[in-house]
Parts: structure tokens; sequence; C-alpha cells
DNA sequence: GGGCCGTACTG
DNA sequence: CAGTACG
DNA sequence: GCCC
């Protein structure tokens, strides 16, 4: 179990607390632990049963230091799973609609049993959360507002996240012999505020024939945080990275690689419309 | 043992 | 004023 | 929960 992973049990546990309604300051203990874990320079998992190494970190204390032996030794920490089973895991998802608190899907869940984006959108919509307590009028449209505004991003990326990660892409693509160029297309180079997924174009002399592009996709797998292949073909390569982002490779011959790169910055309409 | 950010907004 | 969310 |  690696930095991240800890640090976002953690932080899930912290949010599900605060939907329990436990102590804000402990609950902030969870979250500046997390933060402390995402940030160090070690893995946890290496300094396990090395207290005093532990216990120097700053926001981890004698009881943190128990979860994080708990997580590393038995794969998970038993507060987490208990609230998992005690609340529904669509709450997550509610808390991150803004506007959205702990206190006030606790109360849509107490009045209506329900706990998911879908479910609390009708009720907007049927104007059955203005009635409740601390509900207006005002509160309802607001919400529809940032259901909204939720739906528009989710399963997208800021594009300074995006960026990196294509950068990083990049760099491990045009460190192989016979890669030219290696350019992030799509919404990312068109500059949009989110990236729904990346478009990386490569060409050069690696590009060319079908024994040299097998050798440069099995290069490209070895890309560190890859998580999973979604679909291998002869010139294109899709997968996950870690952190949920999809990327397309494409291979292309030097003499294809302009029209390649316009077709593949869109957008589609843009694409349609010429 | 006791503090842990301050403030705007909403009902 | 109290509860809640947020920079 | 952590830190002073």
């Amino acid at each position: 179990m690696d930095n991240k992973s800890i640090a976002g049990i953690l932080y899930e546990t912290a949010d599900l607390m605060e939907i329990d309604g436990a102590d804000s300051f402990r609950i902030r203990s969870y979250r500046n632990a997390a933060e402390a874990i995402e940030a160090h320079p070690q893995q946890i998992s290496d300094l396990i049963g090395n207290d005093k190494q532990l216990l120097a970190i700053s926001g981890i204390g004698k009881g943190m230091l128990q979860n994080l032996k708990e997580m590393l030794g038995e794969g998970r920490l038993k507060l987490h799973a208990e609230l998992l089973t005690k609340y529904r895991p669509s709450m997550l998802q509610l808390l991150k609609v803004q506007g959205l608190g702990p206190k006030t899907i606790a109360l849509i869940w107490s009045a209506y049993q329900v706990s998911d984006l879908e479910g609390v959108e009708s009720l907007a919509r049927e104007g059955k959360i203005r009635i409740l307590p601390r509900m207006g009028e005002k509160h309802e449209t607001k919400l529809l507002k940032a259901i909204e505004d939720y739906r528009r991003i989710a399963g997208r990326f800021l594009i300074d996240v995006a960026e990196k990660q294509a950068e990083k892409i990049a760099d491990h693509l045009r460190h192989y012999p016979g890669v030219e160029k290696a350019t992030p297309a799509g919404s990312l180079r068109r500059g949009r505020e989110t990236v729904g997924d990346l478009d990386i174009l490569v060409t050069g002399p690696a590009c060319c024939d079908d024994t040299e592009r097998q050798k440069l996709i099995d290069h490209i797998i070895k890309l560190p945080g890859l998580m999973e292949i979604i679909a291998r073909g002869e010139n294109k390569i899709s997968f996950r990275m870690r952190g949920d982002m999809q990327v397309d490779v494409r291979l292309l011959a030097p003499d294809s690689f302009g029209s390649a790169m316009q077709y593949f910055t869109g957008s589609k309409a843009h694409n349609v419309a010429l």
C-alpha cells in the first residue's frame, strides 16, 4: 500500500466521520495526517516498525501510528470499514457537491433515505428539499446548480493536473530512440479548463514499420504509474494511469502527423465544421 | 489539560 | 443567534 | 486525533 492509498483511506474516513457527527477536531487530525503522509518523501510502508521515525512526522501521533499499523498490517482500517457499512458509499460522492456538507447529507438521509446524486437531484426538482428544516428555496436552486456543476467536471481533471501528467508521459516517449515528437492533443492542447482524457500523438522513425511500432509500444507500457492497459492495437494504445486518468497514445507516420494533430486536437464540432 | 481559524451566508 | 460551508 |  503506497502513501497515496493510505492517505486516501484517511481522507475518506474523515469524510465518513463527518457524516457520523464525530468531533470535528478529531476529524481534522485524520485529514492532517493524510496530508502529511501524502507529502512524505519516503514510503510509510517502508518505515513501519520504526515508530520513532513515524512519530517524528508532524501530524502523526500515538493513535495515528496505530491506525497506520492496522492499515499496513491488515490491509484495512476497521473504523473506515465500519463507517462504510453504516453509511452509503454514494454519500462520499455527495460530499463533493459544493454546498452539500455532511450535516445536510445526514439530514436528507434521515428524511428520505436518499443518499445518491440522482436521488438528491430528484428531491430538489420536486421541491422536497426546501421543506426540510434550515433548507429554503434558495438553498434548493443553489443545490441544483451545484449538482449541474459537479456533473460537468466529474471524471475530468483540471488542466494543470493533466498537463503535468502529459508532460511525464511525453518525456517517457521522447526518451525512446526513434521518437521525434510526442505532443498532447485534445482538449489539453485546446487549453480547456478541464480535460477528460489525454490524447498523445507520437511520430518518428520508430512509428514507421510494424516491428518498430511493437517495440515502441512495449516501451510505452513500462511507463511508471501505468495501472491498466485498456486496449492495445498496432497504432494506438489506451491505458489508465494511477489517479484514474485515461490516456490514448497514437503512433503516426511523420507525413500524417500534421493532419492527425489537427484532427485529434478537435474539437469534434470543429472537425465537423471543417 | 486544553486549544485546535476566521468569517460570510442562510434560515 | 445557531448551524454550516469555505477561503 | 495532534500538539504544546
